[in-house]
DNA sequence: ATAATAACGAGA
DNA sequence: CTCGTTATTATC
């Protein structure tokens, strides 16, 4: 049922009538009458029988397009479970508006249709005028509720919700039918670059689901690699999605896939191709008429035939996570979806993030990364520099923001004819508090939580807990004074052109981005997530201001810090190509460390390690609730929150409203999702006004 | 929103 | 104890 009350989050059953018997199939779209009026909803399984005493009949089959397809519905179940969300608001998500237009258009020659009619009872119809026999379960519901008389013979094999390598059908039904191993195994050249890479695509191809966190190296064509690892799938009779975070990325991919696979076996989905056009692509993956779907968050929930593979690039990217009801994020879907479908995984990126430090941690999925031998070859030679204060007060020099060594770089790269990619982050990070001697980030000696100043005036507070911390001192080296971290950029680019007259100046940014600039002498200036390709790779890269990255009132300020720099810094030609890298930073800070090795997986894991000590994600299970403080307070009581929950705050929020974080250890994490979806229901049910905001694993904490 | 159902109280 | 009215709750 499409309607967003939280109580109503299950399954209702309807009648079938003997005229809708052959367009009625599991996934359709359909109307009924509820309480009264026409509702929206969705048939997701025939029964034969219902518990219910007086059944309605289904009033319309809105199309016999069977959209929502048994794998997709499933997985859509368990997202809505993990975020404490309802079914009807995840369908939204993973389901696109239907174009009819589109939906009539071509119905591909020949083929008259048998994607869509059911062979189900041919001819039956015309006998009973309308049999109240059949009844189809439908609206909002969990899969597992349903004990599902008989298992209607589209069913998943498998259906057992076990974790790992569940019991009889595991890899046997995997294996498609078709083509066993292909003759010569498609291009593993670029992952021979990564010890375990080649036995990973060999998997792909032979047709079962490994898992795996990679770690690109320096300069690494990343696309192409995960087009191989497509059409490895591909080769073993599967389907496969990628999501990347931005349109930049899914161009990459499309021309990447499209090299390697050739045309016609892919479509992109995103949200920017408009309702027409996403409707068609994604038509074209249900409908089986290609075996792949690349795109961007949008694509997550794609529909594709006998899934062999979810793939993500840049799990780092925030873009990944949906800004709607219940927000899940990109990553989490695509691997539940992979323990689901037993399909193989791939969680890439130049940097790693905690929560996929984790999966490895686990034993959950296996690590592909070079050697340092590899490592060393391939990746430009980083060095860190000092802010420079006397540069810094100098008003007179053109160069005012440009450390001496950052400088020179450049100037050797220009004179060389090479390009040079300058990084500089937007403005508008929250200010938040360090210590003023050491900078380290301040936070709450009760919860570990952010401190900010409230205002001017008074003493600093903590963000999450509201505690306030009079006498501060720093736990690394005692001080006990705060500074504001401080931001600011913009004029480096007229700075830089000032400081290297007749160069070309190119930026590239939240306007206007760039995807490649020419091999020649020239000067990019761009935001982090818009930094274009240089044709050959940059002679330097320059990250400046890193300040504003290391002290933003963020959980995931050095993690993100040390994403931006390595996606930067990859786009440099390797050392002994001339390639250079400056960082504007302190090299003993960790994120600088790990930046100056290339080495993601050391600074994950310390990353990780340091989370677990703090009770931080994804070591632990958050969620927080917004609203009203009444409402929040309600919430908060009717809610059965597991025995060990922590709850802290409130601390307030825009307007009138305010936050609380309820913490649990990560086994307790579906008690608590479930507990808090109740909670929410109950409320619903009894029609509270003020709404309140639920959100597991808030992508900010503070 | 609306209908079924439970709860309640007054009158027989 | 029954009927009529009103609060409550489920909605196939």
């Amino acid at each position: 049922m499409d309607v967003g009350l939280a109580h109503l989050d299950r399954l209702f059953d309807y009648l079938v009538p003997a005229a809708l018997d052959e367009q009625a199939v599991p996934g359709t779209r359909v109307k009924v009458r509820f309480a009264g009026q026409l509702v929206d909803g969705w048939l997701l399984e025939r029964v034969d029988s219902s518990d219910h005493p007086r059944l309605a009949y289904l009033e319309k089959v809105v199309s016999p397009e069977p959209v929502l397809s048994p794998e997709v519905a499933r997985l859509a179940r368990a997202v809505a479970d993990r975020y404490a969300g309802s079914l009807a608001d995840v369908l939204r998500l993973a389901v696109p508006p239907r174009h009819a237009r589109v939906e009539k258009e071509d119905r591909r020659e020949g083929a008259a249709g048998p994607a869509t009619t059911l062979p189900a009872g041919p001819e039956t119809e015309a006998a009973p005028a309308v049999t109240p026999v059949p009844a189809a379960r439908e609206p909002e519901a969990a899969p597992a509720v349903t004990p599902a008389s008989a298992p209607p013979a589209s069913a998943l094999p498998g259906s057992g919700e076990s974790a790992t390598g569940g019991p009889a059908p595991a890899v046997s039904t995997t294996v498609p039918p078709g083509q066993r191993r292909p003759p010569t195994e498609p291009g593993h050249g670029g992952w021979r670059d990564y010890p375990t890479g080649p036995a990973y695509l060999r998997a792909l191809a032979d047709g079962r689901a490994p898992r795996a966190v990679w770690s690109a190296l320096a300069g690494e064509d990343w696309a192409t690699r995960y087009a191989e690892a497509v059409a490895a799938t591909v080769a073993s009779g599967r389907g496969a999605v990628v999501v990347v975070a931005d349109n930049r990325d899914l161009d990459r991919l499309d021309a990447a896939v499209g090299a390697v696979l050739g045309p016609g076996r892919h479509v992109c989905l995103s949200a920017a191709l408009g309702p027409a056009r996403r409707y068609r692509a994604f038509l074209a993956a249900r409908r089986g008429d290609v075996p792949v779907v690349i795109g961007t968050r949008a694509a997550m929930f794609a529909p594709v035939e006998r899934l062999g593979l979810v793939a993500i690039w840049d799990d780092g990217d925030d873009l990944h996570a949906e800004p709607r009801a219940p927000y899940p994020h990109t990553r989490e879907v695509l691997l539940t979806r992979a323990q689901l479908a037993e399909a193989g995984a791939l969680v890439g990126g130049f940097a790693r993030t905690a929560e996929a430090q984790l999966l490895l941690d686990t034993g959950w999925a296996r690590e592909v990364v070079a050697d340092r031998a590899t490592v060393r070859t391939r990746t430009p030679a980083i060095a860190p520099t000092g802010d420079d204060p006397q540069l810094a007060r100098d008003p007179g020099a053109a160069t005012a923001r440009l450390p001496s060594l950052a400088w020179t770089a450049a100037r050797d790269a220009l004179r060389a004819d090479l390009p040079v990619l300058v990084q500089v982050p937007r403005r508008g990070y929250l200010p938040s508090l360090s210590c003023a001697q050491c900078r380290t980030p301040a936070r709450c000696p009760h919860c570990a939580g952010p401190l900010a100043l409230p205002s001017a005036t008074a003493p600093p507070a903590c963000r999450w807990c509201g505690r306030v911390t009079a006498a501060y001192a720093c736990p690394e080296c005692g001080g006990r004074r705060l500074r504001a971290a401080v931001t600011g950029a913009r004029r480096t680019a007229e700075e830089l052109g000032r400081a290297f007259p007749g160069v070309p100046v190119r930026t590239s940014g939240r306007d206007e981005v760039l995807a490649g600039v020419p091999g020649g002498a020239g000067l990019v200036i761009a935001t982090p997530g818009a930094e274009p390709l240089a044709e050959g790779g940059y002679g330097t890269v320059l990250l400046l201001d890193s300040w504003a990255l290391l002290t933003r009132a963020d959980l995931r300020a050095g993690e993100e810090a040390l994403r931006r720099w390595l996606t930067a810094a990859a786009l440099a030609r390797p050392a002994g190509a001339g390639g250079r890298v400056v960082v504007v930073a302190d090299g003993a800070l960790a994120p600088v460390q790990a930046l100056l090795r290339w080495d993601a997986g050391w600074f994950a894991a310390r990353e990780l390690a340091e989370r677990r000590e703090l009770g931080f994600p994804p070591a632990v299970r958050m969620a927080s609730v917004t609203g009203l403080p009444a409402a929040v307070a309600d919430l908060l009581d009717e809610a059965r929150l597991p025995d060990d929950a922590e709850v802290l705050g409130p601390v307030p929020a825009d307007g009138e409203r305010e936050r609380m974080l309820v913490r649990v250890p990560r086994a307790r994490a579906a008690a608590l999702a479930g507990a808090l979806h109740a909670a929410v229901g109950a409320r619903s049910a009894r029609k509270a006004a003020d709404p309140v905001r639920l959100q597991v694993d808030p992508l900010d904490l503070f």
